[in-house]
DNA sequence: AGAATTAGTGGACAAAGTCAACTAAATTGG
DNA sequence: CCAATTTAGTTGACTTTGTCCACTAATTCT
């Protein structure tokens, strides 16, 4: 199960990968890629709540929200009702590349899926979100 | 979709990292645990066949075998017919160590798919394993 | 036989993940 | 109401993964 899932992960990275030219116009990387996917999904949002989306280290989050601000794709701003968070936002710049992005990503899935009939996949959407 | 995915597989790995200590014994790491347990799986196969089953570079497989050999679990061969391939086994502690890691995959998996109701998992495995 | 392929190894370096220490702001409980 | 704890975020050090490339040796192709 585990290995399935790994597969399955390893497939969508190095494919992603081979095509990181026609899309990683800012040279993000795919984790860092991915944060902006997932900030664009839940903006505006503190920190920790990416933290606790991706599930990862705080300071992971940290270092791709650097490199985020420096390509200028993501905006920090000070939270007016609590001084210890920063919350956070795409840029207009950051909203197009999300859209660049999932236009690759979706395809490079859509490719990988092939062998699933279409309400199939819809199912294993499904049942991923529930998990 | 992608992003199901890789929060399934953070999960997975977090988790076992923090049960780390239960199991894994001979301190292989996540991937180097799971390219013992794909070996299992095939044995005895050649580098090449992990390299393609686990979708990783050779030169990774080549050195968590490093680890594997010099750990005793795993025990290369020269192939009979053809002098380029080692063929790759198990040895006995290595079997044990499969047994051990599956078993406690096995129960962090469950946890996580605790939401999932059994015909649920098996249908995700299924479609999984299709792709 | 000579040229191109294939299996595997090794080095160098970039990206990702872990851990612990630290600052600053909030909360909370006597 | 203030000392103690908790929470948000940053930073540094370090290990593990991932990528790329060059290289050797055996094999296949013609």
């Amino acid at each position: 199960m585990a290995r399935l899932v790994d597969r399955f992960m390893r497939r969508i990275h190095s494919t992603l990968h081979t095509r990181a030219a026609e899309f990683d116009t800012h040279k993000l990387g795919p984790n860092t890629a991915m944060a902006l996917l997932t900030l664009a999904d839940i903006e505006p949002a503190p920190i920790q709540a990416l933290v606790r989306t991706m599930n990862r280290d705080k300071s992971q989050i940290t270092r791709m929200l650097a490199k985020l601000e420096d390509t200028g794709l993501v905006r920090r701003a000070a939270d007016p009702v609590d001084g210890r968070v920063t919350l956070l936002s795409t840029t207009e710049a950051g909203a197009a590349a999300v859209l660049r992005i999932q236009a690759a990503v979706a395809e490079v899935i859509d490719g990988i899926l092939q062998p699933l009939p279409e309400p199939d996949r819809e199912t294993l959407r499904s049942l991923l979100s529930r998990i």
